[in-house]
DNA sequence: CTGTATCCGCCCGGATACTG
DNA sequence: CAGTATCCGGGCGGATACAG
């Protein structure tokens, strides 16, 4: 009985984190989220906070974003076009998930960061 | 100043997530991870618990999971070879992380599966 | 069983040039 | 500014065969 119930959570588990891959998953998406946290932002604007990314990659991501429901795009002007992406609501849901792997996160470049140093017995650098 | 603050904390936070992208980000490494969360397994027990992945990346992934410490190859026997791929303590430290995406993941499903079924109105299809 | 080596097709994504 | 179109190279990853 237990296995079986651990072999179910498991399997439930594997769905969910699929479902959450599925929409939040990849290299950019997540990124681009905590980027709007600070207020909304317009393309470029994005596209320098959120160092590395193309701007085709990232008109192709705003495009999912926004069709999954985690943002918006709103058009200020036409003349020279003004473009500007919100987060929206739903995407306040991820907030557990985005603060748990920001300390997660953290934790692990601080742990990294302090057993990388002890190689040699003379490493009294930086 | 606020503002500052806001560029800064993004900043962090930005540089947190990618770190820990780094490490588990990609389509396969949580789902290992919690795959072996009910317990060790052995290899071709990964591959069947895990849907999808061919022996090829599995083999790529746990190694990329061995060197960062979230899990333990043990051999135990040589004639016919047995492996065993178990979590380390270390993996531990994902659990808030875990546990906050699979509970997105199960709130998306249903948002998801709540909001596709009212398309048309005699939609009541199986 | 537990992988590894090789081949190879496909797609991701950079670069560039272009449009409105 | 806010993208899009096209080209194109590298690499991801499947399939298969093989090794220990």
């Amino acid at each position: 009985m237990e296995l079986d119930h651990s072999v179910e959570t498991c399997s439930g588990a594997l769905a969910a984190i699929g479902d959450a891959l599925y929409v939040i998953g990849g290299k950019w998406k997540l990124r681009i989220i905590i980027a709007l946290q600070s207020g909304s932002k317009r393309f470029n604007e994005l596209q320098r906070t959120v160092t590395g990314i193309s701007a085709r990659v990232l008109s192709n991501e705003l495009k999912e974003l926004e069709i999954n429901g985690f943002i918006t795009r709103t058009v200020h002007a036409q003349v020279p076009v003004v473009v500007e992406y919100e987060l929206t609501e739903y995407s306040d849901t991820l907030e557990d998930v985005l603060t748990s792997l920001k300390k997660w996160g953290a934790m692990h470049r601080q742990k990294i960061r302090n057993s990388l140093q002890p190689i040699s017995t003379e490493a009294r650098s930086s």
